[in-house]
DNA sequence: TCCAGAGACTTGAACGATCCAATCCTGCCC
DNA sequence: GGGCAGGATTGGATCGTTCAAGTCTCTGGA
């Protein structure tokens, strides 16, 4: 077994102090060209590698992020979770941070692992994931001057914090439209209740797409709860009206789901697309909006570095989705 | 802001010395009762919290494990990895360690990515996943002396290394006992090709079933690549045989669902089984076998931490699956 | 010739915890 | 009251790095 390689070794071996070799990596331009040449082949011929708990302790910034990883509610959202984190990592490691996980059951248990990070770890900044209106995790960060960025708008306020979101209007505008393009008129959608922000966005770009139309008067909305149950008795009032729609845009591939089950058997086919393009949709083979997941992690990535070393970025990314067409639509 | 609380604050608030703090936290048994209830008070009212960098300094031990996240090949098996990463972020946290995310691009780059956790982060395990036949990863780590586990079995030499599985074996037994009960008697398998062990595990299962029955001669088996599109086609072709299956065991999701689409329409409806329990099962309502991913994080978390404090556990981990049924079988 | 000043590198101290060895109690026995 | 054993408590050293304040060397101008 090799002993310990440390900054001390280096030094010796390039005939310099430790905090030249030091200086060769934290601040190479003011080390003369020759001897940052000879400590470079020192580290690489011993295989140096910095102690991150030794720098932590004397600089208090860690080079770790902190995300959340949720329980998979209902099992067709998971993926998207785990394709952002995919992304996240993979982007922090070319930045030189390292993804750290944690597990939280509401609010306040996770402001109070905020803080059990921030105390033993020195954590250097989080990325939250599903933010909703008057979220407190936010505040309390802010609060304490935490470096975070949330993956999804506030709503309340867009300015008051940095975020990274895709835009759900657009996404579903585009499936509107596709569904106009292809001869349809009476376009419905079914959506979550009104309230929540993500779910009021994704309904606006259907609406306004209908009004530019318009078609305002044959657009029927339904609210409810995610989940395919729901998709499916809602389609099924839908159809059940006077005048059913030809088509339907859902806010979620669940709900698009049981919407295809109700229209499995109608004399008149019915379109139906959803939204995330999860696996489930592309087996089935359903037309649905898809989030450019990896860049938008990267974007997270790169707003928390810039934070971190105060470049001052853009604060505000908002990523356009494309519409994935299978067979549905 | 408050000012930092260390040891030394938490001492002179109880009117001890560091070293005894120390040993409330590490060593409560050599703590007078009354002194260390004394600490402990001070240490809830300071809101102390250890710092990590500098224990780990000390100690050489970090509290931290790796786990591999994957670029979620077909999208159908990423849920798995992500129920899995979830129980293991939560049973680890109860045990007092946290899990770090990393990337790799191959066995070789994952590697280096070892090389580097350990160096910079002293690193006190990995959870790999997705072993097979000669993997070099778990060569490294072993020659190192470096802790970790593995989700899956070394198919070559199972006392090789401590590892965690879940029993494909008995789950396809399952399943084809299942199709069985329900009056089949000619039950194909698609499986992997012959070679990876996982899939020859699965494929052992449906077979010694149905050798048990003494219908060796009904059981026809076909080896592919993963895929909806390969489900499909092999499907098609055992039905276009002579005497086609009424039933068929499939060793993914994936197989599964293609299997599904080709007897859409058949004459007499025929029976089909999946593996993993995806959330794409879940919603078309493919039976199916499921893995019991939080128990199996959990196991991987109690071998490594007693890997780490010397314990000797029983180090080979053999979970036994649960067979999902819904409507297609 | 001498000194100011800049540049390149070195040295001592600190971060916050734990380990080690030495010291201080305390109670007990003679 | 003195001695002693045993456990509780103390101070100092240490982990590997970076910060702050040095030292040394060289150049150029008066």
């Amino acid at each position: 077994m090799a002993e310990k390689v440390t900054i001390a070794t280096v030094a010796r071996h390039a005939r310099v102090s430790r905090q030249t070799v030091s200086n060769v990596l934290n601040a190479p331009h003011i080390v003369r060209e020759e001897t940052r040449r000879r400590v470079q082949e020192a580290i690489s011929a011993l295989g140096y590698r910095a102690n991150q708990a030794a720098r932590q302790m004397r600089t208090g910034r860690s080079r770790l992020f902190a995300v959340r990883i949720e329980p998979t509610r209902d099992g067709i959202n998971g993926s998207v979770l785990d394709r952002f984190l995919h992304g996240l990592t993979e982007t922090a490691d070319a930045a030189g941070y390292r993804v750290m996980l944690y597990t939280a059951t509401g609010d306040d248990d996770e402001i109070a692992t905020f803080d059990d990070l921030l105390g033993a770890y020195d954590l250097d900044g989080f990325v939250l994931t599903g933010t909703d209106h008057g979220d407190p995790r936010t505040v309390w960060l802010a609060q304490r001057g935490v470096p975070f960025v949330t993956f999804g708008r506030p709503w309340d306020d867009p300015e008051s914090h940095p975020w990274v979101d895709v835009d759900g209007a657009a996404g579903t505008a585009q499936a509107t439209q596709r569904l106009l393009d292809t001869g349809h008129r009476r376009i419905a959608f079914i959506g979550w209740p009104e309230g929540s922000g993500v779910g009021d966005d994704r309904r606006a770009g259907w609406r306004t797409t209908m009004a530019a139309a318009g078609l305002d008067g044959a657009a029927p909305y339904r609210g409810t709860q995610d989940g395919i149950e729901h998709g499916e008795r809602e389609m099924r009032e839908l159809l059940a009206t006077d005048d059913p729609p030809t088509a339907v845009v859902c806010v979620s591939d669940s709900l698009a789901l049981g919407a295809l089950r109700a229209v499995r058997d109608t004399a008149v086919p019915v379109a139906v697309t959803g939204f995330d393009d999860t696996p489930v949709a592309a087996a089935i083979g359903l037309t649905s909006v898809s989030q450019p997941l990896a860049a938008a992690a990267g974007r997270c990535v790169e707003l928390l570095t810039g934070l971190l070393d105060g470049q001052p970025t853009d604060p505000h990314v908002l990523l356009s989705p494309t519409l994935v067409l299978r067979h549905t639509a």
